[in-house]
DNA sequence: CTAATGATGCACT
DNA sequence: GTGCATCATTAGC
């Protein structure tokens, strides 16, 4: 592997070519670094935990399959290192990093984040108007961790290396003593043989990731 | 289990 | 342009 999974100085902005590779391949590379939402109550910072890869023109899963080039999809075509944002279900935002070269569509979803503070918790927990008893209520999904760092489609496009932007993500602490899992990705039966691709990751037994698989295996371990 | 809720993409005129 | 099935989800029975 060219880039290891920590050689990027805590605290600061992912750079350029963190986001130069295919999706498949920054998916697992992006747990454990740090999502920052800038908002007017202050800033949100939360561990990225779980992660799915949606990669090329040939993956059926993809909004990109086919070279699908629409207004939606645009942003996936451009550079990596810009926020990919869509709207599902009606009601619902997810959030994706674009990764990979100019007119090559990858992107990586943002399936589960973790508050880092109390503070950071509390500014999630407001702007959810929902009573989560659990973490994984909080922000162990796509559409709670949008609703909780209070984005939406106005911030598709913008740029995640921009430090102090709406946006950005920086390189958090290296992984030491957990365990990356893999298994298939979430609700895309209409994939056919793309939909079994074990290519969603996650931080194992980690409180804020839901929906464990079966078919779950080991990717990559950490020790001290 | 399923309703909610609206943008999207594609077939068809 | 119009019609309409579909959906990378969630909350609440």
């Amino acid at each position: 592997m060219s880039l290891s999974f920590s050689q990027y100085q805590e605290g600061s902005p992912l750079p350029p070519a963190f986001y130069e590779v295919p999706a498949l391949e920054a998916a697992p590379r992006l747990l454990g670094h740090t999502l920052v939402r800038r908002t007017e109550d202050g800033h949100i910072r939360c561990r990225i935990v779980e992660t799915e890869s949606y990669g090329g023109i040939e993956d059926k899963g993809s909004h990109a399959y086919g070279g699908r080039r629409t207004a939606r999809t645009e942003v996936m075509f451009g550079e990596g290192g810009a926020a990919y944002i869509y709207l599902i279900y009606g009601m619902y935002h997810c959030l994706n990093v674009v990764t990979g070269a100019m007119n090559d569509p990858q992107a990586v979803l943002i399936r589960a984040v973790e508050p880092l503070t109390p503070d950071d918790e509390a500014l999630m927990r407001k702007y959810r108007n929902a009573a989560a008893k659990k973490p994984v209520d909080l922000s162990g999904g796509p559409g709670k961790l949008c609703r909780g760092l209070r984005i939406d489609k106005s911030l598709n496009g913008q740029s995640l290396m921009e430090l102090d932007g709406p946006l950005w993500i920086e390189a958090g602490r290296p992984l030491k003593n957990e365990t990356i899992m893999q298994s298939p990705r979430i609700n895309i039966a209409y994939a056919e043989e793309y939909a079994a691709k074990p290519w969603r990751f996650f931080l194992r037994n980690h409180p804020y990731v839901p929906l464990l698989d079966k078919n779950m295996t080991v990717f990559k371990e950490f020790g001290e």
